[in-house]
Formats: structure tokens, C-alpha cells, sequence
RNA sequence: GGAGAGGUUCCCGAGUGGCCAAAGGGGGCAGACUGUAAAUCUGUUAUCUACGAUUUCGAUGGUUCGAAUCCAUCUCUCUCCA
């Protein structure tokens, strides 16, 4: 099947330049095409693995992704969605969020033998010469044209800062560059980047009198328009250390009804015939759909055997089927029970709570429970006892489970 | 540079001397109901060595028995003028 069907049927595709023309280029041609992703922090999260998605579905098409790192412009900061201005980030900590970003960038997509590229536009951004560039490109754009943009719109209120102002010239001038240098002629991104992505075309129409193209992608949010892939913690990230593989796997196992088949044509690779089948699913039986997304997920970003391993300890811990095994755990020592390790310190050890008050709210909340006995007093030691197999299950309510290994 | 309006807890937003750890909403967490769903209802939502103590209302100093609230300086944002 051609890339743009692909694309299409999946319910990717948001705006377009030209439809028509890119759809004959994504079916008829090789096409080398750009997505940037801004290093704002140490670790990629969905709606980032949304992007990698397609230009992984673009690439096993035949089609050459360029992965552009933005260490550049992520010093200016992308206005985009923001009611307030960013914080300014120091290099050092761009330099390290962007190294996280190469790692976690090549589970996705193949950068062996020149069949993807990644660069970083702080390679030439950095250099650039202020008098040159306003002359080269800034002559370009219409700060009327500008001011109407989306983009900038709900900033018009809260204010907005020179410095974010200039974040679209930036962008386009990727794109500019990346057509000269490596003949880019395409710029995909989610639907915000719309204003941007398509003043890259004008400015190479202007500049170089060629014809790109630019398309965007739905973002990834609910059915009544919040963004997902947000928790209590912030983002769900795709590095483990961030989000477990078995939290990672939880957060799509309980997804609303009305989006699991979305998010299994956008998120997943599941074929679009065993998707419609998922679709017939009524009721409780969504809940085969789920595990099927949350199995797939997980898989693509955690390997198959931590989707499997997630997989079995949730349907022992949800379903009673066969005995917990890969929830997140850790190993604790006799040595730091003997120093007096209490159900609070335990508590935060687990990630469960934020600080020792909330402990005490959970506890007399009741939804504490330790092997599946709750919690009354919040100063219950944890001692030896406690760990009948040499482990520790460790609750807070329903859903959070945690096994201390004692060592 | 001038004039005015502002900066409140995770977010929005009340509060103009004690009854303020700060209304209300959102979000989060937990409970009930369920299908590990949604909707709905309920509780909860600064920290700690916890019937008490400490820190919080842009920052710093001051007035006062007592300040988010009054004063001074600083700082940042917005609007209008140049």
C-alpha cells in the first residue's frame, strides 16, 4: 500500500499544502522529508513518539526521514501552544537533553546505511550573523502576515517576547537549508506547527523560486481536546527510568473507551484489518482492544519482552491469572530495615507519593496495603516478616503496585 | 522615558490588617459504582521528628501585638503614550 493511503486510512493527517501533489510524491516517489523535535527535555514523550511513528511508517515506505534535532532553536523556544514564555535553557542542558533524544530516536527509526539522517540545526543557527540574516531571510516576513498566525494569537494577550518572535524564522530557515543541503522538499509535524511549517515553504518559494511542501498530523489528544499522554507526574516519557515499562503499559490499558482505536491506527502497527475487528468490540470486550494497545505500545517502545512481561503482571495483578511478576520493583536490604524503615519511607521509595504528608493522607484514607492487608498506622516499621517469599507487595488503592525484593 | 494595571498555593482565579495554609473552579490522588472505561457522587489536595511546629501569596527591608493584605525599594508582565 502507497505511504500517503497509509497515512491517510491510519487518520494521521491533519492540513496539507498540497494534497494532491504530496500524495503523488509519497506514492510515485522517493522523498526526502524533515521532522524537528526540540531537545526542552531529557527524555522523548508521546506526543513526540507520534512523529517517529510516521516517519517510521514514511520510511519502511522507502522514503528518507531527516530527524532534526533542535539544539538551536530549542535556545529561542518555540512560542507554539505556550501561555507564558518559556524558561531560557542553558546549552549544557540542551547539549544533554539532545543526547537522550539520539538514543531514544534510533529505537525507532533505522539510521544505518544513510537510510535516515539526524543533524542539529545548532550547527548553523549558532553561527548565524545577525545584519546578514535579517537581509537574507527576515526581509522575507511580513510581521502583519506574522502577527495573524495562530501560532501567535493566543500570545497576544500574555505577551510576547522578541526572542520567541523570531522562533518561526528559525524554522523556516531549516527548511531551507535542509532542501539545499540534502534536497528536503517536505516538512511534516503536528497540527501547531502548521503556521510555521508553511511559512518554510513561502520563504523557500521566495528564497530559491522552488516549490516544498508541508503537511501536519493530528495531535494526540482526547476526544474533548485535552492533550494526552499526561499524568499527575507530567508527560508519560519513553525512557524507562521516567515511566516503568509496566506504568508505560498501564497508562494505554487504561485509556477512555471512545480513543483506544485511534490510538491503535496512530500509535500502533497493528493492521488496519485487525484494527476494524477491534472496532466491532462492545462494552467490556474494548477491553481486549486495550491490552492489544497497551501490548503493541510497549512492545514498539520497550521491547517485546517488557510489553510481555507488563502484560503478564497486569493480568495477574487485575485478572488473578498466574502470580505477579514483573510489576516495578526494587531491592531493599536487611541493613536499612534494621535502621528503622518505616511504611512512609517505603512509600517514597516506590515513587508513590511526593512526600511524607501525603503518605499519611493515603494511610488514613485507607488504600495503603501491604501484601494485600491495609495499612492503619503510619508508623508501622517494616520488618523482616513482612517478606514471606523474601518479597514485599506494596499497594496504593486499586491500581499502583510496587514488590520490595528484600536482599 | 511617561501614565496606568498587575505578579496569590500544580493551573485559573477570589481575598485589601486578625475568623487565612488562604473561597471557587480545573487538574491530581483516593473511595463508591463499573469493565483496570466513561459519566456521576464522596473524601482529599504546603511541609515536618504531627493533638504541635515550620515555611508559603514576585524579591528585599519596614510599620504593627499581628501582614497575602499597609509603607519603601527592587524586579518581572500587560495596556496606552513617545
Amino acid at each position: 500500500m502507497n505511504a500517503y493511503d497509509i497515512l491517510k486510512e491510519r487518520g494521521f493527517i491533519a492540513q496539507a499544502t498540497d494534497e494532491e501533489k504530496i500524495k503523488d510524491l509519497l506514492n510515485n516517489e522517493k522523498v526526502i522529508f524533515y521532522i524537528g523535535f526540540d531537545p526542552t527535555a531529557d527524555s522523548l514523550h508521546v506526543g513526540h513518539f507520534l512523529q517517529l511513528i510516521v516517519m517510521s511508517h514514511l520510511q519502511k515506505a522507502g522514503h528518507k526521514p531527516i530527524a532534526l534535532l533542535g539544539g538551536g532553536t530549542a535556545m529561542v523556544g518555540d512560542p507554539t501552544g505556550k501561555t507564558d514564555m518559556r524558561r531560557i535553557m542553558t546549552r549544557e542542558e540542551i547539549e544533554h537533553n539532545a543526547s537522550c533524544f539520539k538514543k531514544q530516536m534510533s529505537k525507532f527509526i533505522d539510521f544505518t546505511n544513510d537510510r535516515a539522517i539526524m543533524v542539529d540545526n545548532y550547527e548553523w543557527l549558532s553561527k548565524l550573523e545577525y545584519i546578514p540574516f535579517l537581509r537574507d531571510i527576515g526581509m522575507h516576513f511580513s510581521v502583519n502576515r506574522m502577527l495573524t498566525a495562530e501560532c501567535f494569537k493566543s500570545r497576544m494577550e500574555k505577551g510576547l517576547s522578541f526572542i520567541e518572535f523570531n522562533y518561526m524564522l528559525m524554522q523556516s530557515y531549516d527548511f531551507l537549508l535542509l532542501k539545499r543541503k540534502y534536497g528536503c522538499i517536505l516538512q511534516l509535524g503536528g497540527d501547531d506547527q502548521w503556521s510555521n511549517i508553511i511559512s518554510g515553504v513561502d520563504l523557500i518559494r521566495r528564497k530559491d523560486m522552488e516549490e516544498s511542501y508541508g503537511m501536519t498530523f493530528n495531535l494526540l489528544t482526547t476526544n474533548e481536546g485535552k492533550k494526552m499522554g499526561k499524568t499527575e507526574k507530567g508527560a508519560v516519557w519513553l525512557d524507562e527510568e521516567k515511566t516503568s515499562a509496566f506504568d508505560f503499559y498501564q497508562y494505554w490499558r487504561n485509556i477512555d473507551d471512545a480513543e483506544v482505536i485511534k490510538c491503535l491506527k496512530l500509535l500502533t502497527f497493528v493492521s488496519m484489518d485487525e484494527i476494524t475487528e477491534l472496532s466491532k468490540l462492545k462494552d467490556e470486550q474494548i477491553n481486549r482492544a486495550k491490552e492489544v494497545l497497551a501490548y503493541e505500545v510497549t512492545k514498539i517502545v520497550h521491547g517485546q519482552q517488557k510489553a510481555s512481561d507488563a502484560q503478564d503482571a497486569s493480568k495477574a495483578l487485575f485478572e488473578n491469572i498466574g502470580q505477579a511478576q514483573n510489576m516495578p520493583s526494587k531491592e531493599i536490604s536487611v541493613e536499612i530495615l534494621t535502621q528503622g524503615f518505616d511504611i512512609l519511607d517505603a512509600l517514597l521509595a516506590a515513587g508513590f507519593i511526593q512526600s511524607k504528608s501525603e503518605g499519611r493522607r493515603l494511610i488514613q484514607e485507607k488504600c495503603v496495603l501491604i501484601n494485600n492487608n491495609l495499612v492503619e498506622d503510619f508508623k508501622l516499621t517494616i520488618e523482616n516478616y513482612m517478606f514471606p517469599e523474601g518479597e514485599m507487595l506494596l499497594r496504593k488503592g486499586k491500581k499502583k503496585y510496587f514488590k520490595f525484593i528484600l536482599k
